[in-house]
DNA sequence: CTCAAAACCTTAGTTTCCTAAGTATAGGCT
DNA sequence: AGCCTATACTTAGGAAACTAAGGTTTTGAG
């Protein structure tokens, strides 16, 4: 390794800092931090999604998810409905009453990134993204 | 924004599956994730190390702070000498014990950077470093 | 049909983290 | 000296996140 500095470590950092930033959405008094990232990534992906797709995004245990989905779902902000062709699966859909605060998530999450990325250049973070998605793959 | 890929999102996977991964190492059945974590930021910093030093690393509320300290402390990895000059503080003390995990811990994490970082040019890593310091006085 | 695997759930316990309110010390300022 | 504010850390109590181990039901392959 020619580098001092440990890429695991600036991470992990940079994450803690994020968390920290992210406790302080809007939103976030009528949600929990994992509820509000999990709403986040609800509102902002296309396409049917499982807890399968909630466990691979963050890392979690079945029982992490289930509890967390159930959670959300007893404060209203999910539904979960049984899948056809597949009895095991439950989609998992958005509430209309947390559609109500997509428009708030999303200019969060707007404000958030470019305050992030304020001063980077465009090239730079093109080569950001390239590292950290063959960082995952190196340690998946 | 110009990227519709969300560093934020980026940053927190990547360390989620870090965390997952570091939780793997061979010490681990000793200490719990919070403890490793701080017993190698311990041994591979040098200088006086605080609690104020810890919180700012992992970006920890003081109380949170205390008790993991504690903890350590109860599991005989650490101990907290009195500082002179400044009665408030107390000096954080890798235990003679812990110092035994020393190679093991050092080379878990060694191994793991080397696995973080394999195939992506020096001139990448660099610019990586670069973004992430930038990003981090960006929020701070 | 049988059986291993997949998707998800349940339970019970631990770990991590927080807020809120404290103690004690330090370093001003008048 | 006395007062005030900030700093460093602590305590108490509770919420959130995680884990391991052991279910259920369904699927799909042999």
């Amino acid at each position: 390794m020619i580098h001092n500095k440990h890429a695991a470590r600036y991470v992990s950092k940079l994450s803690n800092k994020l968390r920290r930033r992210i406790d302080a959405f809007s939103c976030r008094d009528r949600m929990s931090g994992a509820e509000g990232r999990v709403l986040h990534f609800l509102l902002t992906q296309q396409g049917d999604l499982f807890q399968n797709d909630i466990e691979e995004e963050y890392s979690l245990r079945p029982s992490t998810a289930t509890e967390l989905l159930k959670k959300m779902e007893h404060h209203g902000l999910i539904r979960r409905e049984p899948m056809s062709g597949d009895a095991r699966m439950k989609r998992i859909v958005v509430s209309e009453e947390a559609l109500g605060y997509r428009q708030q998530v999303l200019q969060d999450i707007l404000q958030l990134e470019e305050e992030l990325t304020r001063g980077i250049p465009e090239k730079d973070l093109d080569v950001f993204f390239r590292v950290i998605e063959q960082m995952m793959d190196n340690i998946s």
